[in-house]
DNA sequence: ATGGGTGCAAATGCTTTGCAAGTAC
DNA sequence: GTACTTGCAAAGCATTTGCACCCAT
């Protein structure tokens, strides 16, 4: 099985560009310890660690780890973007508190077969889906509860 | 059952907030002819219209008539906000074309079953859902389809 | 009368881009 | 050597906000 970095090399180099050390470094830090993150965040985290990339680079490289289909761009109704290991994870909706903005990630394969179904009613050819759930947590639950009771 | 316009009122109502004739506009408008529109398509058109109703207020309509619940806020994946009718409308999904951007609406009832599942399991408490489908529709998976063969 | 509403323009927050200098291949 | 890359600062875009004047209740 191909390595992150090489399906990274493969894919830059299938597009004639370079692997700087830039995104060497971008590749490692969001393999690392993240799951889901922002730009920002990923900014702040490299800087904690003695490398100065400007938020420019940070974009750019993350647009082509999208492309080359390691990442995932999430948006969760928010306006800006959250990004998510494709490599080394199944595929997973989310759940999302609408309290504290908890996110918990689940797996349910009879949802590719929904998927296919109304694909096929509708004669879309489906790459990929989103599905997030939205209400309140298990602790956020108990909290409004005391509030109302 | 009560009309928009009715239910808008209650609203603002019990929020001591007034009815005004931008809000009655803004109102008549949305559900007048859009069904999927974002923020902008609505200035446009409610000047082609001769009403001359700021962007900001735009804004701050939208928001209360979401809050309202007559309107929904549906983010595809851009940056920027799409409204659709609650109104009148049973719930539903949507599949998006990553090609043309074409938006299919479809209504499948088996996935508020899994909700409940996926819910009981993560002991959530689910108050909406949002499925999107991404890939090509019909015409865009022809067009493809010449193009590789 | 008065607390909320409006338009305007400026501010915001995330993301993208133009450009001159640097670097992988 | 020559594209491609980088960092910086400026631009872009959708949305929000401060403020002085206006209006529904």
């Amino acid at each position: 099985m191909l390595s992150k970095d090489d399906i990274f090399k493969e894919y830059l180099t299938s597009k004639k560009l370079k692997f700087t050390s830039e995104r060497q470094a971008i590749l490692n830090r969001v393999f690392e310890n993240h799951k889901h993150f922002e730009a920002d965040e990923l900014l702040v985290d490299l800087r904690l660690n003695d490398m100065k990339i400007s938020k420019a680079t940070i974009y750019r490289t993350l647009a082509l780890l999208v492309k080359s289909g390691l990442l995932r761009e999430v948006i969760f109704g928010e306006r800006h973007a959250h990004y998510e290991h494709v490599y080394g994870h199944e595929h997973h909706d989310h759940l999302v508190c609408n309290n504290c903005g908890k996110i918990i990630e689940f797996t349910e394969h009879r949802i590719e077969k929904l998927q296919d179904e109304v694909c096929r009613k509708n004669k879309f050819t489906a790459d990929s889906h989103r599905l997030q759930i939205q209400g309140l947590c298990e602790d956020c639950w108990e909290k409004n509860d005391k509030a109302v009771g």
